[in-house]
DNA sequence: GTCTATACGGTGATAGAC
DNA sequence: GTCTATCACCGTATAGAC
């Protein structure tokens, strides 16, 4: 349906995440989308910050349901995790080592320059802290105890997403992985996730 | 002596670590350093590439210097690396949440783009890493073990000082400080500082 | 060493024709 | 809806005078 605006989207997106906010130019985003040029205005008319608050909303929407999902397939968050940041790093290693979505980068650069940007990658981060501490608490942890610990989750996943990106290795997220397993140790349900072997 | 050169790598520190690597111009850089214009090439024939890739490293070598200094006022490495954090919390605060240092949004953003600033990087963040694990050697760890352990508190804290600067709060740098107090446990030494209260 | 001038290409954004 | 033309400004980098 709507063609030309999501694809403008998608290659924002795409460009997004390899070049960050200042180095993408709007004539690059509707080059790579293949979209009519003379539409970018009419479909955006609060223009390049439009477009990258709506990209940023858009590919966090997904990353957002996207975890949910795989986080929903085990029982125990630890191993739900695991599973996920293993996952995450055979995709980080197949996209050449950048993340998959526009993120992290967008969210460090806009914090001192756009308002609107930053408050889309603000709602992001919230929605992901959410998951993550919805999943935590299935695991009895107390809601504050909760809260603190995907504060945690998500900051070190950030960093290894980083860290995977600047070393060109998936190394730093599979380190993560191995070392949720033991460093969650408040869990007080057993280790035997709700289906282990059949995925 | 070499004020006119440090003072644009100085300035270049300044404008990088607020707006990134593509959003600092070359202009913007010698206004901020108050140097002549004229002089720019004549101390950095390299450009643009030039300056950056040396203002990392050099705001790279001051934190690695820091780091170390802090780090060994106490013997035990988490009660070292606590206040390291809180310190650097603090910092962050008055400096309105954007961190200390050019490094985290010039790898993110040189990622992709340029191979010298990428090794840069690169060079920092070995750094950073091998302080950290020498520090954990003290702690009674193996090297590898140490060496994992450097890796996880590096992503961690690239991970809080991101979280930190999207939501304008030191509050994930806090919670990571009093995290690590617990969650490095396989410490074989007490937590008895080297000198705690004397500073 | 430092200056000015300039080359050359890009940027985001707008106006008006179709 | 889409195009082209155009705006004013920006970027990096270089050349040549002083």
């Amino acid at each position: 349906m709507t063609t030309v605006r999501e694809g403008i989207i998608l290659a924002a997106c795409r460009l997004l995440e390899k070049q960050g906010y200042p180095a993408t130019g709007l004539s690059e985003i509707v080059k790579e989308s293949g979209s009519p040029k003379g539409s970018l205005y009419y479909y955006f008319p609060g223009g390049k910050e439009q477009i990258v608050s709506e990209a940023v909303l858009f590919a966090g929407n997904i990353l957002v349901e996207r975890m949910r999902d795989e986080l929903s397939k085990y029982d125990n968050p630890i191993q739900a995790l695991y599973e996920y940041i293993m996952k995450l790093a055979g995709k980080v290693e197949e996209k050449n080592f950048f993340a998959s979505n526009p993120l992290t980068i967008v969210a460090v650069e806009a914090a001192g320059t756009s308002e609107r940007i930053s408050q889309a990658c603000q709602d992001v981060y919230a929605q992901i802290q959410e998951v993550l501490q919805e999943k935590m608490v299935c695991c009895g942890l107390s809601e504050t105890e909760a809260a603190r610990q995907a504060t945690l989750t998500l900051a070190s996943l950030e960093g290894s997403i980083i860290l995977s990106r600047v070393y060109r290795t998936s190394d730093p997220l599979r380190t993560l992985a191995e070392h949720l397993k033991d460093s969650l140790p408040q869990s007080k349900t057993s280790l035997t996730p709700q289906a282990e072997d059949d995925r």
